[in-house]
DNA sequence: ATGAAAGCGCTAACAT
DNA sequence: ATGTTAGCGCTTTCAT
């Protein structure tokens, strides 16, 4: 492949006529080496273009200075957090590795268990896991989650937004605008954010004195591949929707994509309101009505919460819940009549 | 901290009662193993969560299976770009490591060279670089550079975007609206894509036989934090212009900011244009004229041309460059009068 | 078919 | 102040 090998200490020890061990106390500024040696050891690491090798470094100590990110994929969501977490550790002395478990092996399955395995122990101080379905309790290290799937209940430090509220202000907008068939594209059944948007949803319905209508409820499951047929169905009812509210802006936008097909126009003939504001919410056509969960913040709270965490100053059992809010884009208009 | 250690291949080979050597076997699918050893080994790895600790794992073997992605922060550009790359990495066997360098230490200075350094030879059987500065040659591994600022002569495979045509398409865009006096908040001094965007610039006033005029250029230098005072100069000028072309999209989205100080309406009073189409341009108010990079496709591509690379099926000079398009959106409109 | 042992690059205890 | 050495978890010859 590429004729030059990696420069290892072995060879800055060589070009300095010193041991490894030497280099290696220069390097961490340990005590013990003249200030004359080090000097030139330094000298030798520069032209050498020396740093250590984070693997073997990781393999012998117990502290890295590097956190783990660990997330299913990169997709609008995740990396939304991976902003946050990284404005907030710029700075901190802690260097970020952000692993995507999920692009290599064919099973989504429990890649936050493989991944935790894989890395922790040896190259990651500590882990921020973002939309977890199952985490071991027993990592080995320190670890946050973010927005996990089964709630802020699996005995791990967690960050996570107000759903319910969410949901709530989501219906709400859509009541309030004068829809009375309100549908509903649900999340992926069993996982707690799904459910309560759920709650929402039907709190929302309540407040306004609307009956649930179950024909109105569809499973969109959170994913694209899923929310297709899902939106298809529900915009083909006899007395369809004049309002969709999806339970995350992917399939909310798909929602959209549906009724063009159908030839509905939004919002003149349906509403839609979406639930994340992730930044390509904005960018759909037309802009999407949404509920924003505040992601950034809640990566650079996951962050600072893990640090705590690292040097014993927060409980495991800390739970962070930060605020919902609604986001008026173009995708939702009074009913007329 | 946490009680439990991690579970490694002694721990599974003392439980099945056989050598190491026999679990390395079985678990890497070697020949040698007679079945039912095998199915004993595997039975306790199941057992006890084992998998394989990368960092051992990579520091004796040559191929890890796993991409590197070497970023300076998480960043909208940055993250766009690993959006792409997640996507063409599903189901390629390959696992994604997304490494950010500039955020453990101060300073930006060679944030390349040593992320390189850490992870290559060992953690990392390839990488992509995005929007590097400076790249060492001898990395030891394949390398992509996406963006760089060197430009795509640097003797690196190299994916990046007509930035010439796309500095030409927004100021043509201006020009048609018929702004004459079009300011240019400039990239970076010394980078590429910074001298390609202002020829663009340049070669789309000459086309509309409007000269040059320096006064109404500023170095916004790609940042937040030198942006606001260049816009704020080029805003306050006894003539001042009536359209800037910002080098990118943070850049532009400052200038929105700093005309709204100086109480300017954009679009009424000045009409801004953007490069990158980075997602929070629709975001902003109003939403961003700009130039679209296709970056998640720049990432696939780094994606696709790295596993080129890495199989020999490709040079080390192939140069991928993609279209740039104009992206109408709100910040734009035509001169009154 | 199985295991013993070397060694990847590094750190840390222990000599000297 | 400096060097020697063991060993982190793993893979890979090389014996047996």
């Amino acid at each position: 492949m590429n004729a030059r090998r990696r420069v290892t200490i072995t060879d800055v020890a060589r070009a300095a006529g010193v041991s490894v061990a030497t280099v290696s106390k220069v390097v961490n500024g340990r005590y013990g080496v003249a200030a004359t040696t080090a000097d030139r050891v330094r000298t030798v690491i520069d032209e050498l273009g020396y740093s250590s090798s984070l693997v073997a470094r990781s393999l012998r100590s117990t502290h890295t200075g590097v956190i783990g990110i660990l997330v299913a994929e990169f997709e609008p969501f995740s990396t939304e957090v991976l902003k946050g977490l990284g404005a907030a550790a710029v700075g901190s002395g802690y260097e970020l590795l952000a692993w995507s478990g999920y692009s290599g092996h064919g099973g989504q399955e429990g890649w936050e268990r493989r991944s935790l395995n894989q890395l922790s122990g040896t190259l990651i101080d500590g882990a921020v896991v973002v939309t977890p379905t199952v985490v071991d309790a027993d990592a080995g290290i320190p670890v946050v989650t973010v927005d996990p799937h089964t709630g802020p209940s699996a005995g791990f430090p967690t960050i996570d937004s107000d759903n319910y509220h969410g949901a709530l202000l989501a219906t709400r907008h859509l009541v309030e605008l004068g829809h009375r068939r309100v549908g509903f594209l649900a999340g992926r059944p069993g996982l707690q954010s799904a459910e309560e948007r759920e709650r929402g949803y039907r709190a929302g319905l309540a407040e306004a004195g609307i009956e649930f209508d179950p024909k109105l409820v569809r499973v969109g499951g959170y994913r694209t591949e899923t929310a297709d047929g899902a939106a298809r169905e529900l915009l083909s009812l006899d007395e369809r929707p004049t309002a969709v509210f999806a339970a995350n802006d992917i399939t909310a936008i798909r929602t959209m994509n549906v009724a063009a097909d159908l030839g509905l126009k939004v919002p003149e003939d349906l509403s839609v309101v979406g639930f994340d504001n992730v930044p390509e919410s904005a960018l759909a056509n037309p802009p999407l009505t949404t509920i924003e969960q505040p992601l950034q913040e809640m990566g650079a709270d996951a962050f600072r919460l893990l640090l705590a965490l690292l040097s014993g100053q927060a409980e495991t059992d800390t739970h962070i819940r930060l605020r919902t809010t609604l986001v008026e884009r173009q995708s939702t208009r009074a009913l007329p009549g």
